[in-house]
RNA sequence: GAUCUCGUAGCUCAGCCGGUAGAGCAUUUGACUUUUAAUCAAAGGGUCUCGGGUUCGAAUCCCGACGAGAUCACCA
Protein backbone atom coordinates (compact mmCIF):
# COMPACT_ATOMS: atom_id res chain seq x y z
CA UNK A 1 0.00 0.00 0.00
CA UNK A 2 1.20 3.27 -0.66
CA UNK A 3 1.98 6.18 1.51
CA UNK A 4 -1.48 7.99 1.11
CA UNK A 5 -3.36 5.84 -0.33
CA UNK A 6 -6.50 4.41 1.39
CA UNK A 7 -7.43 1.09 2.09
CA UNK A 8 -10.67 -0.89 -0.01
CA UNK A 9 -12.14 -0.88 3.86
CA UNK A 10 -11.11 2.91 4.38
CA UNK A 11 -12.78 3.88 1.07
CA UNK A 12 -15.98 1.58 1.54
CA UNK A 13 -16.00 3.35 5.19
CA UNK A 14 -15.66 6.77 3.51
CA UNK A 15 -18.41 5.97 0.87
CA UNK A 16 -20.91 4.87 3.53
CA UNK A 17 -20.46 8.06 5.35
CA UNK A 18 -21.26 9.97 2.14
CA UNK A 19 -24.27 7.61 2.28
CA UNK A 20 -25.04 8.30 5.98
CA UNK A 21 -25.06 12.07 4.98
CA UNK A 22 -27.22 11.62 2.08
CA UNK A 23 -30.07 10.13 4.65
CA UNK A 24 -30.13 13.56 6.12
CA UNK A 25 -28.52 11.77 9.38
CA UNK A 26 -25.26 13.86 11.04
CA UNK A 27 -22.73 11.37 11.42
CA UNK A 28 -21.03 13.77 13.99
CA UNK A 29 -24.01 15.26 15.95
CA UNK A 30 -23.22 18.22 18.44
CA UNK A 31 -26.18 17.49 20.72
CA UNK A 32 -24.97 15.89 24.28
CA UNK A 33 -26.39 12.28 24.24
CA UNK A 34 -28.24 11.28 27.85
CA UNK A 35 -26.58 8.73 29.02
CA UNK A 36 -28.35 6.97 31.84
CA UNK A 37 -26.29 3.81 32.66
CA UNK A 38 -22.99 1.78 32.28
CA UNK A 39 -23.16 -1.53 30.31
CA UNK A 40 -21.54 -3.12 34.21
CA UNK A 41 -24.37 -1.39 36.43
CA UNK A 42 -27.29 -3.21 33.99
CA UNK A 43 -24.94 -6.34 33.55
CA UNK A 44 -24.59 -6.97 37.34
CA UNK A 45 -28.03 -5.63 38.93
CA UNK A 46 -30.57 -6.93 36.42
CA UNK A 47 -33.34 -8.98 37.54
CA UNK A 48 -36.56 -10.51 36.00
CA UNK A 49 -38.78 -13.62 37.89
CA UNK A 50 -40.73 -16.11 36.10
CA UNK A 51 -44.53 -15.86 36.81
CA UNK A 52 -46.84 -18.37 37.43
CA UNK A 53 -48.41 -18.21 33.60
CA UNK A 54 -44.85 -19.00 32.62
CA UNK A 55 -44.36 -15.44 31.40
CA UNK A 56 -41.05 -13.31 32.27
CA UNK A 57 -41.51 -10.34 34.86
CA UNK A 58 -38.65 -7.85 34.44
CA UNK A 59 -38.04 -6.09 37.68
CA UNK A 60 -35.35 -2.91 36.44
CA UNK A 61 -33.96 -1.15 33.52
CA UNK A 62 -36.79 -0.92 31.43
CA UNK A 63 -36.15 2.51 30.85
CA UNK A 64 -32.25 2.25 29.75
CA UNK A 65 -30.21 5.17 27.81
CA UNK A 66 -26.27 3.91 26.99
CA UNK A 67 -23.97 4.78 24.45
CA UNK A 68 -20.56 2.97 23.54
CA UNK A 69 -18.30 1.92 21.05
CA UNK A 70 -19.80 -1.08 18.17
CA UNK A 71 -17.66 -3.91 19.03
CA UNK A 72 -19.76 -7.02 17.21
CA UNK A 73 -22.37 -7.16 14.94
CA UNK A 74 -24.35 -10.48 14.27
CA UNK A 75 -27.43 -10.17 11.34
CA UNK A 76 -30.11 -12.37 11.72
CA UNK A 77 -32.36 -11.45 9.33
CA UNK A 78 -34.99 -9.18 10.59
CA UNK A 79 -33.10 -8.63 13.30
CA UNK A 80 -29.54 -8.11 14.84
CA UNK A 81 -27.59 -8.41 17.90
CA UNK A 82 -24.51 -5.88 18.23
CA UNK A 83 -22.04 -5.78 21.14
CA UNK A 84 -21.27 -2.14 22.16
CA UNK A 85 -18.43 -0.99 24.92
CA UNK A 86 -18.46 1.71 26.96
CA UNK A 87 -16.17 2.88 30.03
CA UNK A 88 -17.16 -0.09 31.93
CA UNK A 89 -17.42 -3.24 29.78
CA UNK A 90 -20.00 -4.54 27.17
CA UNK A 91 -23.28 -5.15 26.85
CA UNK A 92 -25.09 -6.96 24.20
CA UNK A 93 -28.13 -5.46 22.32
CA UNK A 94 -30.75 -6.63 20.16
CA UNK A 95 -32.71 -4.57 17.50
CA UNK A 96 -35.81 -5.63 15.53
CA UNK A 97 -36.32 -3.68 11.79
CA UNK A 98 -40.58 -3.71 12.51
CA UNK A 99 -39.48 -1.75 16.08
CA UNK A 100 -36.71 0.52 14.42
CA UNK A 101 -39.25 1.58 11.31
CA UNK A 102 -41.95 4.12 10.44
CA UNK A 103 -44.53 2.47 9.25
CA UNK A 104 -43.42 0.21 5.94
CA UNK A 105 -40.23 2.49 5.59
CA UNK A 106 -37.50 0.03 6.33
CA UNK A 107 -34.50 2.25 5.73
CA UNK A 108 -33.22 3.42 8.91
CA UNK A 109 -32.61 -0.56 9.26
CA UNK A 110 -31.58 -2.00 6.23
CA UNK A 111 -29.45 0.55 5.01
CA UNK A 112 -27.86 2.75 8.03
CA UNK A 113 -27.93 -0.11 10.43
CA UNK A 114 -27.71 -3.49 8.31
CA UNK A 115 -25.31 -1.92 6.00
CA UNK A 116 -23.66 1.83 6.96
CA UNK A 117 -22.68 0.80 10.60
CA UNK A 118 -19.66 -0.78 11.31
CA UNK A 119 -17.58 -2.02 13.89
CA UNK A 120 -15.69 1.15 15.57
CA UNK A 121 -18.83 3.05 15.32
CA UNK A 122 -20.37 4.89 18.40
CA UNK A 123 -23.65 4.64 18.54
CA UNK A 124 -26.37 5.27 21.84
CA UNK A 125 -29.36 3.17 22.23
CA UNK A 126 -32.58 3.76 24.04
CA UNK A 127 -34.15 0.49 25.66
CA UNK A 128 -35.01 -1.60 28.34
CA UNK A 129 -32.92 -4.76 29.76
CA UNK A 130 -34.13 -8.68 29.12
CA UNK A 131 -32.12 -11.90 29.34
CA UNK A 132 -31.79 -13.89 25.67
CA UNK A 133 -32.81 -17.35 26.07
CA UNK A 134 -28.77 -18.47 26.67
CA UNK A 135 -29.64 -16.16 29.59
CA UNK A 136 -27.59 -13.06 28.61
CA UNK A 137 -28.49 -10.15 30.08
CA UNK A 138 -28.63 -7.60 26.49
CA UNK A 139 -30.59 -4.37 25.68
CA UNK A 140 -33.79 -4.72 23.65
CA UNK A 141 -33.04 -1.44 21.91
CA UNK A 142 -36.70 0.68 20.70
CA UNK A 143 -34.34 3.58 19.52
CA UNK A 144 -30.59 4.27 17.94
CA UNK A 145 -28.71 7.21 17.32
CA UNK A 146 -25.34 7.02 15.48
CA UNK A 147 -23.16 9.41 17.57
CA UNK A 148 -19.82 9.16 15.32
CA UNK A 149 -18.99 7.46 12.46
CA UNK A 150 -15.57 5.32 12.46
CA UNK A 151 -13.36 5.27 9.58
CA UNK A 152 -10.32 2.99 10.41
CA UNK A 153 -11.08 -0.90 10.85
CA UNK A 154 -10.68 -1.73 14.35
CA UNK A 155 -8.68 -4.93 14.94
CA UNK A 156 -11.25 -7.67 15.96
CA UNK A 157 -10.21 -9.43 19.13
CA UNK A 158 -12.50 -12.33 19.83
CA UNK A 159 -12.83 -14.46 23.14
CA UNK A 160 -14.42 -17.35 23.42
CA UNK A 161 -16.55 -18.81 26.65
CA UNK A 162 -13.38 -20.44 27.81
CA UNK A 163 -12.36 -16.97 27.86
CA UNK A 164 -9.29 -17.83 25.27
CA UNK A 165 -8.25 -14.97 23.29
CA UNK A 166 -8.07 -14.91 18.91
CA UNK A 167 -6.02 -12.08 17.67
CA UNK A 168 -5.19 -10.05 20.28
CA UNK A 169 -3.06 -7.02 18.91
CA UNK A 170 0.07 -8.30 19.79
CA UNK A 171 2.89 -6.50 18.63
CA UNK A 172 3.93 -4.14 20.54
CA UNK A 173 5.33 -1.02 18.25
CA UNK A 174 1.57 -1.27 17.28
CA UNK A 175 0.13 -1.24 20.82
CA UNK A 176 2.59 1.19 22.34
CA UNK A 177 2.09 4.03 18.78
CA UNK A 178 -1.56 3.32 19.08
CA UNK A 179 -2.44 2.91 22.37
CA UNK A 180 -5.86 4.12 22.05
CA UNK A 181 -6.37 1.37 19.57
CA UNK A 182 -4.39 -1.14 22.57
CA UNK A 183 -7.16 0.27 25.24
CA UNK A 184 -10.09 -0.24 23.00
CA UNK A 185 -9.69 -3.45 21.88
CA UNK A 186 -7.04 -5.41 24.26
CA UNK A 187 -8.96 -6.86 27.29
CA UNK A 188 -6.89 -5.88 30.83
CA UNK A 189 -4.72 -2.93 29.02
CA UNK A 190 -7.12 -0.50 30.98
CA UNK A 191 -7.24 -2.11 34.09
CA UNK A 192 -3.63 -1.86 34.33
CA UNK A 193 -3.90 1.79 34.07
CA UNK A 194 -6.88 1.79 36.24
CA UNK A 195 -4.82 0.11 38.85
CA UNK A 196 -2.32 2.73 38.48
CA UNK A 197 -4.46 5.45 39.67
CA UNK A 198 -5.80 4.34 42.34
CA UNK A 199 -2.03 3.42 43.73
CA UNK A 200 -1.48 7.34 42.79
CA UNK A 201 -4.96 8.39 44.46
CA UNK A 202 -4.32 5.92 47.55
CA UNK A 203 -0.67 7.43 47.83
CA UNK A 204 -2.44 11.19 47.61
CA UNK A 205 -4.81 10.31 50.03
CA UNK A 206 -2.53 8.46 52.76
CA UNK A 207 -0.28 11.52 52.03
CA UNK A 208 -3.25 13.81 52.66
CA UNK A 209 -4.46 12.37 56.00
CA UNK A 210 -1.11 12.84 57.48
CA UNK A 211 -0.80 16.42 56.73
CA UNK A 212 1.21 16.23 53.60
CA UNK A 213 1.12 19.23 51.48
CA UNK A 214 0.78 18.48 47.15
CA UNK A 215 3.42 21.10 45.80
CA UNK A 216 4.69 22.06 42.17
CA UNK A 217 8.09 22.66 41.69
CA UNK A 218 9.60 23.87 38.61
CA UNK A 219 10.44 21.49 35.95
CA UNK A 220 12.85 23.95 33.98
CA UNK A 221 16.13 24.50 36.26
CA UNK A 222 19.18 26.46 35.89
CA UNK A 223 21.23 22.82 37.25
CA UNK A 224 20.28 19.33 37.35
CA UNK A 225 20.45 18.79 40.90
CA UNK A 226 19.34 16.36 43.86
CA UNK A 227 20.33 13.18 41.87
CA UNK A 228 22.94 11.75 39.57
CA UNK A 229 22.16 11.57 36.13
CA UNK A 230 22.53 12.90 32.33
CA UNK A 231 20.03 15.71 31.89
CA UNK A 232 17.83 16.68 28.56
CA UNK A 233 18.88 20.61 27.99
CA UNK A 234 16.88 23.05 26.23
CA UNK A 235 17.00 26.36 25.41
CA UNK A 236 15.13 29.64 26.47
CA UNK A 237 15.26 31.76 23.90
CA UNK A 238 13.66 35.11 25.26
CA UNK A 239 16.41 34.99 28.40
CA UNK A 240 18.77 33.30 25.96
CA UNK A 241 20.05 30.82 28.41
CA UNK A 242 20.08 27.18 29.11
CA UNK A 243 17.76 24.85 30.83
CA UNK A 244 18.10 21.59 32.08
CA UNK A 245 14.85 18.91 32.33
CA UNK A 246 14.37 18.23 36.00
CA UNK A 247 15.91 14.60 36.92
CA UNK A 248 14.44 15.17 40.79
CA UNK A 249 12.87 18.00 42.56
CA UNK A 250 14.92 16.84 45.63
CA UNK A 251 16.20 20.74 46.50
CA UNK A 252 13.33 22.17 45.50
CA UNK A 253 11.49 20.25 47.93
CA UNK A 254 14.02 21.06 50.59
CA UNK A 255 13.99 24.94 49.89
CA UNK A 256 10.22 24.57 50.35
CA UNK A 257 11.09 22.50 54.12
CA UNK A 258 13.75 25.51 54.26
CA UNK A 259 10.59 28.29 53.67
CA UNK A 260 8.63 26.54 56.45
CA UNK A 261 6.46 23.55 55.28
CA UNK A 262 6.67 20.83 57.38
CA UNK A 263 5.48 17.85 55.15
CA UNK A 264 5.76 18.47 51.23
CA UNK A 265 4.88 16.40 48.28
CA UNK A 266 5.02 16.03 44.73
CA UNK A 267 4.80 13.85 41.88
CA UNK A 268 7.14 14.63 39.80
CA UNK A 269 8.01 14.01 36.31
CA UNK A 270 11.52 13.39 36.26
CA UNK A 271 13.70 13.31 32.58
CA UNK A 272 17.12 11.69 32.57
CA UNK A 273 18.75 11.12 28.75
CA UNK A 274 20.03 7.92 29.26
CA UNK A 275 19.62 4.50 27.76
CA UNK A 276 15.74 3.10 27.54
CA UNK A 277 14.59 -0.43 27.90
CA UNK A 278 12.22 -2.59 29.97
CA UNK A 279 12.80 -0.64 33.00
CA UNK A 280 13.94 3.17 31.86
CA UNK A 281 11.42 5.45 30.02
CA UNK A 282 13.19 8.97 29.44
CA UNK A 283 10.43 10.78 31.47
CA UNK A 284 9.46 9.11 34.65
CA UNK A 285 7.74 9.68 37.62
CA UNK A 286 8.76 9.88 41.43
CA UNK A 287 7.10 10.69 44.47
CA UNK A 288 9.30 12.25 46.61
CA UNK A 289 8.00 13.70 50.19
CA UNK A 290 9.80 15.79 52.55
CA UNK A 291 8.78 16.12 56.53
CA UNK A 292 10.49 18.45 59.02
CA UNK A 293 11.66 16.98 62.74
CA UNK A 294 11.33 13.50 61.20
CA UNK A 295 14.38 10.68 60.88
CA UNK A 296 15.60 8.06 58.23
CA UNK A 297 13.54 5.44 61.04
CA UNK A 298 10.30 7.73 61.29
CA UNK A 299 10.30 6.91 57.40
CA UNK A 300 10.68 3.10 57.31
CA UNK A 301 7.52 3.51 59.65
CA UNK A 302 5.65 5.68 57.60
CA UNK A 303 6.87 4.14 54.24
CA UNK A 304 5.89 0.22 54.97
CA UNK A 305 2.44 1.42 55.96
CA UNK A 306 1.96 3.34 53.10
CA UNK A 307 2.75 0.81 50.85
CA UNK A 308 0.57 -1.95 52.93
CA UNK A 309 -2.49 0.63 52.13
CA UNK A 310 -1.55 1.13 48.85
CA UNK A 311 -1.48 -2.24 47.59
CA UNK A 312 -4.95 -2.90 49.49
CA UNK A 313 -6.31 0.11 47.79
CA UNK A 314 -5.15 -0.91 44.17
CA UNK A 315 -5.83 -4.64 44.64
CA UNK A 316 -7.33 -5.37 47.62
CA UNK A 317 -5.03 -7.65 49.17
CA UNK A 318 -1.23 -7.14 50.43
CA UNK A 319 0.03 -10.35 48.52
CA UNK A 320 0.64 -10.04 45.04
CA UNK A 321 1.49 -12.03 42.69
CA UNK A 322 4.67 -10.91 40.91
CA UNK A 323 6.14 -12.56 38.01
CA UNK A 324 7.00 -16.43 40.00
CA UNK A 325 6.63 -15.09 43.65
CA UNK A 326 4.13 -13.69 45.80
CA UNK A 327 5.23 -10.61 47.25
CA UNK A 328 3.61 -9.54 50.61
CA UNK A 329 3.30 -5.88 51.56
CA UNK A 330 2.20 -6.18 54.59
CA UNK A 331 4.35 -3.85 56.92
CA UNK A 332 6.49 -4.03 58.76
CA UNK A 333 8.98 -5.10 56.73
CA UNK A 334 12.91 -6.52 57.27
CA UNK A 335 15.87 -4.08 57.78
CA UNK A 336 19.30 -4.92 57.48
CA UNK A 337 22.74 -3.06 57.19
CA UNK A 338 24.13 -2.70 53.63
CA UNK A 339 27.78 -4.36 55.39
CA UNK A 340 25.64 -7.22 56.81
CA UNK A 341 24.00 -7.66 53.46
CA UNK A 342 26.96 -7.74 51.38
CA UNK A 343 28.55 -9.63 54.31
CA UNK A 344 25.60 -12.41 54.26
CA UNK A 345 26.01 -12.76 50.45
CA UNK A 346 29.82 -12.40 49.75
CA UNK A 347 31.33 -13.62 52.85
CA UNK A 348 33.48 -10.37 52.97
CA UNK A 349 33.51 -7.71 55.47
CA UNK A 350 33.61 -4.71 53.88
CA UNK A 351 33.36 -2.30 56.92
CA UNK A 352 36.55 0.15 57.18
CA UNK A 353 38.13 -1.05 54.19
CA UNK A 354 39.68 1.37 52.15
CA UNK A 355 39.97 2.09 48.31
CA UNK A 356 42.31 -0.61 47.22
CA UNK A 357 40.99 -3.47 49.59
CA UNK A 358 37.75 -2.86 48.03
CA UNK A 359 39.23 -3.22 44.62
CA UNK A 360 41.04 -6.44 45.44
CA UNK A 361 37.54 -7.68 46.90
CA UNK A 362 35.67 -6.85 43.78
CA UNK A 363 38.31 -8.36 41.48
CA UNK A 364 38.31 -11.81 44.03
CA UNK A 365 34.21 -11.37 43.13
CA UNK A 366 34.67 -10.87 39.39
CA UNK A 367 33.43 -7.45 39.24
CA UNK A 368 34.77 -5.12 36.89
CA UNK A 369 36.10 -1.85 38.26
CA UNK A 370 37.23 1.31 36.65
CA UNK A 371 39.48 4.24 37.73
CA UNK A 372 37.15 6.74 37.95
CA UNK A 373 35.39 4.79 40.97
CA UNK A 374 35.38 5.59 44.52
CA UNK A 375 34.72 3.76 48.08
CA UNK A 376 31.01 4.44 47.99
CA UNK A 377 30.78 3.50 44.42
CA UNK A 378 32.67 0.26 44.68
CA UNK A 379 30.69 -0.38 47.63
CA UNK A 380 27.70 0.32 45.25
CA UNK A 381 28.55 -2.47 42.65
CA UNK A 382 29.09 -5.02 45.16
CA UNK A 383 25.80 -4.35 46.67
CA UNK A 384 24.02 -4.32 43.54
CA UNK A 385 25.86 -7.23 41.54
CA UNK A 386 25.95 -9.71 44.16
CA UNK A 387 22.93 -8.68 47.04
CA UNK A 388 20.17 -6.95 45.21
CA UNK A 389 18.80 -9.56 43.14
CA UNK A 390 17.76 -11.48 46.44
CA UNK A 391 15.97 -9.22 48.25
CA UNK A 392 12.32 -10.33 46.86
CA UNK A 393 10.27 -9.36 49.89
CA UNK A 394 10.16 -5.70 50.87
CA UNK A 395 13.39 -5.10 52.68
CA UNK A 396 15.16 -1.95 54.00
CA UNK A 397 18.43 -1.70 53.52
CA UNK A 398 19.87 0.59 55.65
CA UNK A 399 22.99 2.56 56.54
CA UNK A 400 24.94 3.72 53.70
CA UNK A 401 28.67 4.80 53.36
CA UNK A 402 29.06 8.62 53.33
CA UNK A 403 30.72 8.96 50.06
CA UNK A 404 27.83 7.68 47.71
CA UNK A 405 25.54 9.64 49.27
CA UNK A 406 26.10 13.70 49.45
CA UNK A 407 22.79 14.65 50.86
CA UNK A 408 22.58 12.53 53.40
CA UNK A 409 23.31 13.63 57.07
CA UNK A 410 25.81 11.66 58.88
CA UNK A 411 25.24 8.60 60.85
CA UNK A 412 24.03 9.48 64.37
CA UNK A 413 26.78 6.43 65.99
CA UNK A 414 28.26 5.06 63.10
CA UNK A 415 31.50 6.64 61.81
CA UNK A 416 31.82 6.96 57.52
CA UNK A 417 28.02 6.03 57.07
CA UNK A 418 24.81 7.61 56.53
CA UNK A 419 21.89 7.27 57.97
CA UNK A 420 19.63 6.58 54.48
CA UNK A 421 17.86 3.82 53.12
CA UNK A 422 16.65 2.15 50.04
CA UNK A 423 13.26 -0.13 49.90
CA UNK A 424 14.17 -3.63 47.68
CA UNK A 425 11.21 -5.33 46.29
CA UNK A 426 11.89 -7.99 43.96
CA UNK A 427 15.58 -7.84 44.08
CA UNK A 428 15.12 -3.78 42.28
CA UNK A 429 15.16 -0.44 44.08
CA UNK A 430 11.84 1.17 44.60
CA UNK A 431 12.54 3.96 47.14
CA UNK A 432 15.12 5.86 48.23
CA UNK A 433 15.11 7.74 51.41
CA UNK A 434 17.41 9.30 53.93
CA UNK A 435 17.61 12.16 56.81
CA UNK A 436 18.19 15.02 55.38
CA UNK A 437 21.47 16.80 55.57
CA UNK A 438 20.95 20.23 57.42
CA UNK A 439 24.40 21.44 58.44
CA UNK A 440 25.30 23.69 55.59
CA UNK A 441 28.68 23.67 56.07
CA UNK A 442 29.34 19.74 56.08
CA UNK A 443 26.68 20.06 52.70
CA UNK A 444 29.17 22.13 50.74
CA UNK A 445 32.14 19.80 51.94
CA UNK A 446 29.79 16.92 50.32
CA UNK A 447 29.39 19.25 47.23
CA UNK A 448 33.18 20.13 46.63
CA UNK A 449 33.62 16.19 47.03
CA UNK A 450 31.10 15.70 44.40
CA UNK A 451 33.17 18.22 42.37
CA UNK A 452 36.52 16.34 42.49
CA UNK A 453 34.95 13.23 41.56
CA UNK A 454 33.65 15.03 38.55
CA UNK A 455 36.95 16.11 37.32
CA UNK A 456 37.88 12.50 37.71
CA UNK A 457 35.80 11.47 35.60
CA UNK A 458 32.44 10.37 37.15
CA UNK A 459 30.04 11.61 34.92
CA UNK A 460 27.28 11.38 37.54
CA UNK A 461 28.58 13.67 40.28
CA UNK A 462 26.27 16.92 41.08
CA UNK A 463 26.99 20.30 40.42
CA UNK A 464 27.45 22.35 43.54
CA UNK A 465 24.26 24.26 43.93
CA UNK A 466 25.20 27.78 45.34
CA UNK A 467 21.07 28.43 45.95
CA UNK A 468 20.57 25.76 47.74
CA UNK A 469 23.27 26.01 50.13
CA UNK A 470 22.63 29.53 50.98
CA UNK A 471 18.89 27.69 51.94
CA UNK A 472 20.63 25.72 54.23
CA UNK A 473 22.86 28.50 55.63
CA UNK A 474 19.37 29.99 56.61
CA UNK A 475 18.75 27.05 58.47
CA UNK A 476 16.70 23.83 57.67
CA UNK A 477 14.61 21.80 60.45
CA UNK A 478 15.84 18.00 60.82
CA UNK A 479 14.51 16.33 58.35
CA UNK A 480 13.56 12.93 56.57
CA UNK A 481 12.40 12.48 52.84
CA UNK A 482 12.12 9.82 50.46
CA UNK A 483 11.78 9.31 46.65
CA UNK A 484 9.25 6.34 45.72
CA UNK A 485 9.71 5.18 41.45
CA UNK A 486 5.91 5.16 40.88
CA UNK A 487 6.13 3.71 37.42
CA UNK A 488 8.54 1.11 39.03
CA UNK A 489 5.85 0.60 41.85
CA UNK A 490 2.81 0.43 39.33
CA UNK A 491 5.03 -2.53 37.54
CA UNK A 492 5.11 -4.58 40.94
CA UNK A 493 1.17 -3.76 41.58
CA UNK A 494 -0.09 -4.94 38.03
CA UNK A 495 2.82 -7.62 37.60
CA UNK A 496 4.09 -5.99 34.89
CA UNK A 497 7.43 -6.71 33.50
CA UNK A 498 8.00 -3.63 31.50
CA UNK A 499 7.57 -0.17 31.77
CA UNK A 500 6.10 -0.01 29.20
CA UNK A 501 2.98 -1.30 30.01
CA UNK A 502 2.47 0.88 33.16
CA UNK A 503 2.99 4.05 30.54
CA UNK A 504 -0.15 4.99 28.23
CA UNK A 505 2.73 6.61 25.69
CA UNK A 506 6.10 5.09 26.58
CA UNK A 507 8.84 7.20 24.95
CA UNK A 508 9.16 5.60 20.80
CA UNK A 509 11.59 6.45 18.23
CA UNK A 510 9.82 8.57 15.92
CA UNK A 511 8.33 6.92 13.05
CA UNK A 512 7.63 8.57 9.40
CA UNK A 513 3.63 7.61 9.60
CA UNK A 514 0.87 7.08 6.52
C1' G B 1 25.96 2.56 22.37
C1' A B 2 26.96 -3.27 21.51
C1' U B 3 25.03 -8.21 20.28
C1' C B 4 21.01 -11.38 18.82
C1' U B 5 15.97 -11.91 16.78
C1' C B 6 11.99 -9.94 14.04
C1' G B 7 9.27 -6.62 10.09
C1' U B 8 4.18 -10.75 4.48
C1' A B 9 -3.64 -8.40 3.55
C1' G B 10 -7.04 -3.95 8.61
C1' C B 11 -5.49 -7.88 12.84
C1' U B 12 -3.04 -12.75 14.06
C1' C B 13 0.13 -15.70 11.36
C1' A B 14 1.91 -19.54 7.38
C1' G B 15 5.19 -19.50 3.10
C1' C B 16 11.82 -18.47 3.51
C1' C B 17 16.83 -25.33 0.86
C1' G B 18 15.09 -19.02 -4.97
C1' G B 19 10.21 -20.16 -9.77
C1' U B 20 6.75 -13.38 -8.94
C1' A B 21 1.82 -15.04 -2.44
C1' G B 22 -1.82 -18.29 1.41
C1' A B 23 -5.18 -19.23 6.00
C1' G B 24 -8.47 -17.56 10.04
C1' C B 25 -10.85 -13.23 11.63
C1' A B 26 -12.24 -8.41 9.46
C1' U B 27 -14.47 -6.43 4.54
C1' U B 28 -18.20 -7.00 0.21
C1' U B 29 -22.75 -9.75 -1.86
C1' G B 30 -26.75 -13.17 -0.55
C1' A B 31 -29.83 -16.35 3.32
C1' C B 32 -31.65 -16.25 8.39
C1' U B 33 -36.78 -12.30 13.96
C1' U B 34 -32.89 -14.68 20.80
C1' U B 35 -27.49 -14.98 18.18
C1' U B 36 -22.80 -14.83 20.90
C1' A B 37 -15.10 -16.88 18.63
C1' A B 38 -23.13 -16.95 15.36
C1' U B 39 -23.77 -20.11 11.03
C1' C B 40 -24.10 -21.18 5.66
C1' A B 41 -22.81 -19.78 0.32
C1' A B 42 -19.81 -16.71 -2.86
C1' A B 43 -16.30 -12.60 -3.75
C1' G B 44 -12.65 -8.73 -3.33
C1' G B 45 -8.22 -7.17 -0.93
C1' G B 46 -0.88 -7.43 -0.82
C1' U B 47 5.24 -2.09 -4.48
C1' C B 48 5.88 -9.38 1.04
C1' U B 49 9.27 -2.12 5.87
C1' C B 50 12.61 0.78 2.43
C1' G B 51 17.11 0.93 -0.91
C1' G B 52 20.85 -1.67 -3.38
C1' G B 53 23.28 -6.46 -5.01
C1' U B 54 23.62 -11.76 -6.77
C1' U B 55 20.47 -14.45 -10.34
C1' C B 56 17.17 -15.97 -16.39
C1' G B 57 14.08 -15.27 -11.96
C1' A B 58 14.15 -12.78 -4.89
C1' A B 59 8.97 -12.37 0.26
C1' U B 60 12.83 -16.18 0.23
C1' C B 61 20.14 -15.45 -0.52
C1' C B 62 23.83 -11.05 0.42
C1' C B 63 24.78 -5.74 1.87
C1' G B 64 22.88 -1.15 3.79
C1' A B 65 19.00 1.95 6.02
C1' C B 66 14.61 2.52 9.08
C1' G B 67 11.50 0.62 13.03
C1' A B 68 10.53 -3.00 17.09
C1' G B 69 11.70 -6.73 20.89
C1' A B 70 15.27 -9.38 24.00
C1' U B 71 20.13 -9.43 26.35
C1' C B 72 24.19 -6.25 27.88
C1' A B 73 26.30 -1.38 29.20
C1' C B 74 24.38 3.31 31.93
C1' C B 75 20.75 4.45 35.25
C1' A B 76 15.43 4.84 38.63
Amino acid sequence: MGHNELTEQEILRRESLDKIRELGIDPYPAALYPVTHLSSEIKENYKEEILEDGTKNRLNFQDVCLAGRLMNMREAGKAMFMNIQDADGRIQLYLRREELSENDDYTFFDQLIKKLLDIGDYIGVKGFAFKTKTGETTIHVTSFTLLSKSLKPLPVVKTDAEGNVFDAVSDPEFRYRQRYVDLTVNQGVKEVFLKRTKMVNAIREYLNEHGGIEVDTPVLQNIPGGAAARPFITHHNALDVPFYLRIANELYLKRLIVGGFDFVYEFSRNFRNEGMDRTHNPEFTVLEFYVAYKDYFWMMDFTEKLLEKVALASNGTTDLPVGNNIISFKAPYKRIALYDAIKEYTGFDVNGMDETALRDVCKKLNIPTDESMGVGKLIDEIFSEKCEKNFIQPTFIIDYPEEMSPLTKKHRSKPGLVERFELMVNGKEVANAYSELNDPIDQRMRFEEQAQLMERGDDEAMFIDHDFLRALEYGMPPTSGIGIGIDRLAMLLTNQQSIQEVLFFPQMKPKQEN
